[in-house]
DNA sequence: AATGAATGAGGGTTCATTCAT
DNA sequence: GATGAATGAACCCTCATTCAT
């Protein structure tokens, strides 16, 4: 059996590098993070990292692909499951469990610039995921007449990119939000209906 | 004199390797971006940065007054101005003369994280200057009945930056918006109109 | 076992390295060795000094404390030995065997300056081992009837260490000693019994 | 004439450039005073400390040199005087008017380690002034009984500096003595008389 | 498989010194 | 004569990575 204890074993140690780096990168980006810091944090000499992933741009680039997952997972399953619609957007964005807490404060974007691998593969999420995904809640809302009909489909997977972003952007924005109920009702309310009331 | 020829081409040098190293940072971010590095582009010796500006540090809050200065400058001049109400929106975000511009594809937020003076730094001009803007500018909105009555000034502070950095965080998002006049429509009636219908 | 092969490898690493620092600072004070000339001399990389002593100031320090103690030792196993009390007078002054060698021509105390780790160490070195020491020897002296009774074990402390770094300072003070006899026999009888005769 | 206004003025800036250095070198001893630091504590440019004294080397020459013309002078008008024997050798040393404090806590030979000039110069005023000055003053106090017939001349001088550079070398001794008045006595005691009882 | 030892490359900083005004 | 600007050399230190056990 490829389960053996002693691959598990492995894998555990494998799991736990990658936890110990997620951690270091989403506090304080991966160029400062030594792989010193990371083996410390794991609880392992810092060569056994080299043995499991090879060098520090492979230990990243594995980070940021397992993270994309988590991040892509949730959101699927948001958006496919039977909420009413609202509050499927709500969850996308602002809720306690939505996908933003996923790397708060630190933007993958950013993170991989430098990993033409990473943008590729983020690209191709985006046509064979994310996008797909995007258009069938864009369709949903459409069909419901939540949203406009001649609203593009990709420019509104920007505008939920952007939002999404921007939040991000601010390590203590979701806290904030947590706290501060008013605050909360308002962007939910800002990014759903706009900041401008419609004059007839 | 003080603006002897000494004296102005001293600055110009300063000027210039501000310059570079405000481009690098854009391009880089600042943890990437070596003093030589910067010295080199300026065309300077790097210990001529050191005599300027003292360090690193000196030279990274530097550049990031100096651009946040710009930035606020911009903000107050379009808020400030005659133009209609809609068309300062227009401009505070996706216009081309948009202060966006600025530090594309960086944020400083995250660039100066552990610079805890320029956080203060902020938080004091966000207090003194563009917090006092953004009331005006929501007076102003709620007025003319542009803006709901009761959206606080704070959250609609909130969701301009959300949006702006949001924006900043993608580098190529700009030029998309440039090319692209459809995306460029519907991105701003959804900041300022919402992603919902409101059904009647 | 605790000395494998491979620590006893590494403790010889150590060593060497130290015996390198020790000999440079010795001959040069350490403001003006370089890490780099340490490295070169102990047939090392310098970051392998930094991966086993911290950094400078942590070589400097073991450089010392490891000194400190060896002069401690000798000068213990003098004192508490069974020679006459005039040969130990001599061997812990101006002998071949004299400590005096193990930092000619550098005072550890102008090397300490700026480490105040190390006059702390020095001074407590001075209460709990030194001092009493001392006071054995002194109380010896006086018992044979050799000291004079009312001088004070504090000043016959200091008179003994103002004699030493009087020699530690002087590089070629003790081969002066070693080749010429009479004058050899002139210091030890000056310090002993003092340039002035008693007139009686 | 040669002394005109400007040549004062010119001349006063040396002696407070000097004056500076030699405070600095004094407190931190010249490896680690820069001569930006001196500049600053001369209220110059560090430029003037380059067209009046040509270098660093030349800068720390010219102080230890001045510095070892005052030590002597002081040095030849004691033993010069019409003082008592052994006020004379009290002055020599100990006393508050003593030479001692003109580098205290550091050592003329080892801040001119590595100037050749300089130990040529050391050499050559113990050749020519204080070799005999220190003849003179042994011739004395043989005559008078108070030195043993037998002990060379040289020995004496070298005894001598033994005790002077042993309270160079640390900063503390002489305020402890002054302090102290029972240290003080023992000290000056044991120096002159020695630490051992003649046993008759 | 796991680890301590060792290293080359590169970054930040300081300093004595020269240049141009 | 005096000064601010500019620089080359040298130093301390860190880090990703490889080697030997």
């Amino acid at each position: 059996m490829s389960t053996s204890g002693f691959t598990r074993r492995t894998e555990q140690k494998k799991e736990s590098i990658r936890q110990a780096a997620l951690e270091l990168f989403r506090e304080h980006g991966f160029k400062k993070v030594s792989i010193e810091d990371i083996a410390r944090k794991a609880g392992v000499s810092h060569v056994t990292i080299y043995n499991h992933f090879g060098g520090k741009e492979e230990l990243v680039r594995d980070t940021i692909k397992h993270t994309i997952q988590d991040v892509v997972a949730k959101s699927q399953e948001i958006i496919e499951s039977d909420l009413p619609y609202l509050e499927k957007m709500n969850r996308l964005i602002f809720s306690k469990t939505s996908v933003a807490r996923l790397f708060k404060g630190q933007l993958i974007k950013q993170m991989a610039e430098d990993l033409p691998e990473i943008s590729r593969y983020m690209e191709q999420i985006r046509q064979t995921v994310t996008g797909p995904l995007t258009d069938k809640l864009v369709e949903e809302g459409k069909r419901l007449k939540y949203i406009k009909a001649d609203l593009a489909p990709r420019s509104i997977e920007l505008y939920l990119t952007i939002i999404r972003n921007g939040i991000y952007a601010d390590k203590r924005l979701l806290e904030s939000i947590e706290i501060d109920t008013k605050l909360a009702q308002d962007l939910n309310y800002l990014w759903l209906y706009g900041l401008i009331e419609k004059q007839e």
